[in-house]
DNA sequence: CGCAGAATGAGAATCATTCTCAGTAGAGTA
DNA sequence: TACTCTACTGAGAATGATTCTCATTCTGCG
């Protein structure tokens, strides 16, 4: 637990922080944050949920093979987390541990959109508590949760026919 | 919509029903309701969220391209709901309208099994008041929600180590 | 019966992702 | 500084789930 990283004290400072907590969780894990991880981690920072054909899009030194190769190794390691819908390409954003930001996701079900939201705390914690008995009584031992929002984005809506 | 089902008037009676309104589904889409997609209802019917090999496994006539091609259809005709996690194969399951049962999952991380769960009532309708305010507040049109509880099964927590 | 459009199934094609491998860079060391 | 060891890189090949193609078979309908 020497790498453990207190979510409060990243979310208070600047991206400094979070970087230096990044190479901590790499260095743990017995990796180096090179510069192209450094650049992955820089890109995912500034943007929502980013495919890796956007990532490489605004990065566009990066190596296919090895943006893919840095991203499970980052995924690994607990920096990025890789959401997956029903969508052609998976989606990277940075884990929460490292931005101190819980949040769940809106989802354009004909775009493919995913846009950052927030639910009320109290609503929050209710269902963390009901979610710990559902799993329990499976079982299962709790690691998390991800809600989904299904709908459609305004531009999606939009009256686009014709 | 004159292929609208109510839920409880499919939840209130047998497989009978259920298969009739697959058909009046299908039909109103202008397809046939084959065989091969009855089969394949019935496969899901029995048994939780099935990735393609699983149902391959359960009807081994069954084609894989022409299970494929079917399910895309039941996808698309609302009949089927396609969910995709990050495992490997993609799972299907009867829509909601059609089981009339509105319920989430328990996803192992580790083996990827998936099991069905409910939340209490009270607590649901809760969280379809506040993900409606957040989604319009986003510019979105709600479709829905889909709540995936991560965690390890039993088996998967099971002392296996050596 | 016979036609037309839909469905089937075997295999090829697609495409996101992962793997391979030869070359490179970087940290430690003397 | 030169050396070594190891991890990293990137180009391209390989993998594998899913989709497409197409020749054949079925099905409903006049």
């Amino acid at each position: 637990m020497s790498a453990s990283v207190t979510s409060s004290s990243i979310a208070a400072n600047g991206d400094g922080a979070l970087h230096a907590a990044v190479r901590e969780l790499l260095i743990a894990a017995g990796v180096t944050y090179t510069s192209n991880r450094h650049a992955i981690v820089e890109v995912l920072l500034s943007a929502g949920p980013l495919t890796l054909p956007e990532i490489l899009h605004e990065r566009k030194d990066l190596a296919q093979s090895s943006a893919y190769r840095n991203l499970s190794v980052l995924v690994e390691t607990g920096v990025v987390r890789r959401i997956v819908h029903d969508h052609d390409h998976a989606r990277f954003e940075l884990d929460e541990q490292l931005t101190g930001h819980h949040h769940h996701h809106l989802v354009c079900s004909q775009c493919g959109l995913v846009v950052d939201v927030d639910l009320p705390m109290a609503l929050e914690q209710e269902l963390d508590r009901a979610l710990e008995r559902v799993a329990t009584r499976s079982g299962f031992t709790l690691d998390g949760h991800d809600l989904d929002i299904r709908g459609k984005c305004t531009r999606c809506c939009a009256p686009v026919r014709s």
